[in-house]
DNA sequence: TTGAAAGCGCTAACAA
DNA sequence: TTGTTAGCGCTTTCAA
């Protein structure tokens, strides 16, 4: 039966009822502590009748960190980084680590808000996006915080991170590109500069023109189904009728690029030119896309990221370290593959 | 030019560098606190010098609450869901309040992870999600802890809700659809239940039933696409070729279903049977979809949320309050209207 | 407007 | 294995 309590219990109201020390309290809810399954057993039990729960403020005012780790992002609405922050904070969730959730749009109000995460003394900060402004990581670095980077650089190179080579990345678009028959490449990406996503969008130039292909850029203003849509659509059509394979930054860019090309000038695909993706979004399978693309495997990237933490947070003296994530060509229907 | 200070400054530390006392410093840093603008300026001085900041944990521990908000939430990867967290996120976060992100699938762990909140001595929780349990909810406000609900019911009626209406939502899909000059209707739902959802499809089929217009009812496993267009590749024929006019419970349902429609059956929407979805996620406007929908105001459904919370934060005796969403009808081309 | 002093609820080092 | 003691960093009466 539940003590009629005004306020909420604490350990010491937990310690009395048991006829324990506070600190046996304390013990009995930490793993791993020194405490027999006696007076562990005792203070469950009164512990269950108050309804006491350890106050994870107070916890973490004497402890390393607080159990909480923030995760930075942007574009939470896109497909990719919505399921990125799904899997990341479930993957966190099952560790026990609680997601302080930092969506930013613009970088500039970015500082505060790391400042204030610090206040929460998180345990660690997860970045998945490319706009994190360098010198807030190197503040991180300094206050020797553990940071874990999903798809951009390391500010000074340090700090762990979980990435896909761009350089692999836009090569295996080229060949895939070339395999399915294309010789005049393109390139859509987002004006607006990202690690990865402009990133391999480089590197896909940068391998068409080592094989000596001819390409063209199409930019867009940003990496929206509309940027993307919009910008197919308002191309020089000469340019875009010297491009027979397509490659487009993102899935989300390839899906406004689809529609542009059909729907907006009234080409077919893979007809009249190949499209490839980036990432495999669920989008990507839809029936009117079935976009040829080289996938992201976010499960695994998810589970990177949390043993990379995990492996800071127990030894934080840990040299840097990258993991490479692998790429897995994913051949639908807007190319046109041997089958 | 920065102190070179091992750990991390505290509240003394500035005391001591600006010659006052720490109930200076924690004045300093309080909005609206007694405390002259001498003494506030050699305060924030000191600090900016020693790069002191306010510990959130310490000050969560003497306060009411921590400035932590919940968001509870599933299938966060879902079009709307994300587009939903991200605006709740945003909005909080202008309110110089937290969000702690907590993902759940299924209702099971849930308790626990409700309890956890709860030891941050969160200042509330906002549940975009209408499958946590009721008992939950219970609890919630047994600790007087406010609660906003995003479509959903409350438990007893208690707690600040932000919903539209089920009712007037099921009779404005029948009344769209009739007036596109659908007769014979049908309502595409998920099977597991859920407040919004499965409220407002019932509400069509009842208000079909009321007008005695003829329906069929087509139940999908859950309301992701895969599902929906399943579900349609799946109905007999028969059924199917009795519907002139198909309400879907959700857009991404729609969508699952257009695709199974036209692609899986080789049926033309809106020639053989006009489509209308529930929501005007992005993808809805799309150019293969161009999806006929009812819109969901996500932006207006995060103000009044973050409304409701903060005037029941400064007031908590205020009596339950509900907020109703306003309907929007956006006609696109899976239904015939008059133009 | 300011400072002194008393906690907030917990864990960790130590001694028993 | 257990209890005692001393903080963690802050806010908040209260008195000056």
């Amino acid at each position: 039966m539940a003590k009629a309590l005004t306020r909420k219990p604490t350990s010491f109201d937990v310690a009395g009822l048991a006829g324990v020390s506070r600190s046996a309290v304390s013990r009995a809810f930490t793993p791993g502590a020194n405490i027999s399954p006696e007076t562990r057993d005792k203070v469950e039990r009164a512990a269950a009748e108050l309804g006491y729960r350890v106050n994870s403020l107070a916890r973490g005012l004497q402890q390393k960190h607080s159990g909480i780790v923030g995760i930075v992002c942007s574009r939470l609405d896109s497909p990719l980084r919505s399921r990125q922050v799904r899997l990341l904070s479930e993957a966190l969730i099952r560790e026990g680590i609680k997601p302080m959730l930092i969506t930013v749009e613009t970088p500039g109000d970015l500082g505060s808000l790391i400042e204030s995460l610090l206040g929460y003394s998180v345990a660690g900060i997860i970045v998945t996006d490319g706009s994190l402004p360098r010198a807030l990581i190197e503040d991180c670095r300094k206050l020797r915080l553990p940071v874990v980077m999903v798809n951009r650089e390391g500010a000074s190179n340090w700090g762990d991170r979980v990435v896909a080579n761009n350089q692999e990345s836009g090569a295996l678009a080229v060949d895939l590109l070339v395999k399915c028959g294309a010789r005049r490449l393109g390139c859509l990406m987002p004006q607006r500069r990202t690690y990865s996503v402009s990133g391999r969008a480089d590197a896909f130039i940068a391998a068409a023109s080592a094989r000596t292909l001819p390409f063209e850029q199409i930019l867009a203003v940003d990496q929206s189904y509309t940027d993307a849509r919009s910008a197919i659509a308002q191309v020089d059509r000469r340019v875009l009728g010297r491009i027979d394979g397509l490659f487009c930054a993102t899935d989300l860019m390839a899906i406004g690029a689809l529609d542009g090309l059909r729907t907006d000038l009234g080409l077919s695909v893979p007809e009249d030119i190949q499209v490839l993706g980036y990432d495999d979004i669920e989008q990507a399978s839809w029936a009117p896309y079935d976009l040829s693309t080289i996938r992201q495997n976010v499960e695994a990237q998810a589970e990177a990221v949390i043993e990379l933490l995990n492996d800071r947070l127990s030894d934080s003296s840990l040299p840097t370290r990258v993991h490479n994530q692998e790429l897995t060509p994913v051949l639908r229907g807007t190319t046109r593959h041997e089958s």
